[in-house]
This record gives C-alpha cells, sequence and structure tokens, in this order.
DNA sequence: CTGTGACTTGCAGTCCGTG
DNA sequence: CCACGGACTGCAAGTCACA
C-alpha cells in the first residue's frame, strides 16, 4: 500500500463526505477537474501545495488526507 | 502557516527525535542531502514519494509529517 | 459526472561545490 | 553537521478534446 494510494482513497472518501464532485471541489480548490481525477487514480505524487488545497475546502486537517486505515 | 512550513517544523523535529542528521537521514531514505535541507527550510513542495520515504526511515506514520501543531 | 491520452511548462529533486 | 549556490534532469502541474 503505497501513500499515494491512501491519498487517493482518503481524498474520494472525503470528498464524498463533504458531498462533492470532482469538478465542484477542483473547481473551489482552483486546481483543474482532470487533475482530481488523476489524484484519484494515483497517477501523480501530489506536493504539499495540492494537498493543503484540497486539505482546506474540504475543511480537514491535511493529515487525515496521509492517514492510514 | 503554510503546510510547507508544517512539514519543515516536523520533519525537524522527528528527525532530531530519532537522533539522525540530515546526512544520515537523506542517506537511509535515499533522497539527496541537500534536499533534506531544503525541505526543512521550506524551500520546496515535497511530493507524497519524498513523504513516504521520509516517514518510513524516521518509522512514524506519514500523516505525523503533516500534523497542525 | 468521470476517465483518459496527448501535450507543454514549471518546479521537484539530484549532483557538484562553498564557508 | 548544516546553509546555501549553480546547473541539470525528470516528473508534477495544468490544459484540452473526446468518450
Amino acid at each position: 500500500m503505497t501513500l499515494r494510494e491512501v491519498l487517493a482513497e482518503n481524498l474520494k472518501r472525503h470528498r464524498l463526505a463533504a458531498g462533492l464532485s470532482q469538478e465542484e471541489l477542483a473547481h473551489r480548490a482552483d486546481i483543474d477537474r482532470t487533475y482530481v481525477s488523476s489524484l484519484e487514480r494515483c497517477q501523480y505524487a501530489a506536493t504539499v501545495d495540492v494537498i493543503e488545497k484540497l486539505a482546506r475546502e474540504l475543511k480537514i486537517d491535511a493529515s487525515l488526507l496521509l492517514q492510514q486505515p
């Protein structure tokens, strides 16, 4: 289980819990829709800057996105 | 307080707690010596791949490196 | 609404050195 | 042991069309 996969799962779970689509979250976090899609499919190793934007819009602590199940 | 700064502080604190120098940690995590120094000075936005390597050698959960004080 | 391939660009990350 | 610099490479970052 890589950290990319952990991030992907946590991102999707918290996004759905917030009732947001990939598009809505992307728009609010000011990043591209397809990039959020890429992250949820483990295509890239996100930087802390992106994690910060996502966590802010999901209204959660950034560390929750990297938390192992 | 940016997430880069949070990472920088947590990295330094956990590194010292493990009794490792920047050089030793870098060598064990198989990343560049000067890059660990750069991260502790908030020069770059680290990727989750690097965070994973660092956390593994520090024997802590990756989420602890992004945890807000 | 989301997955995907193709593409360009800026920065993450490396390697050499210095005081 | 660490901060800091320059130069380099590869990938994250960001955009688009299409299914």
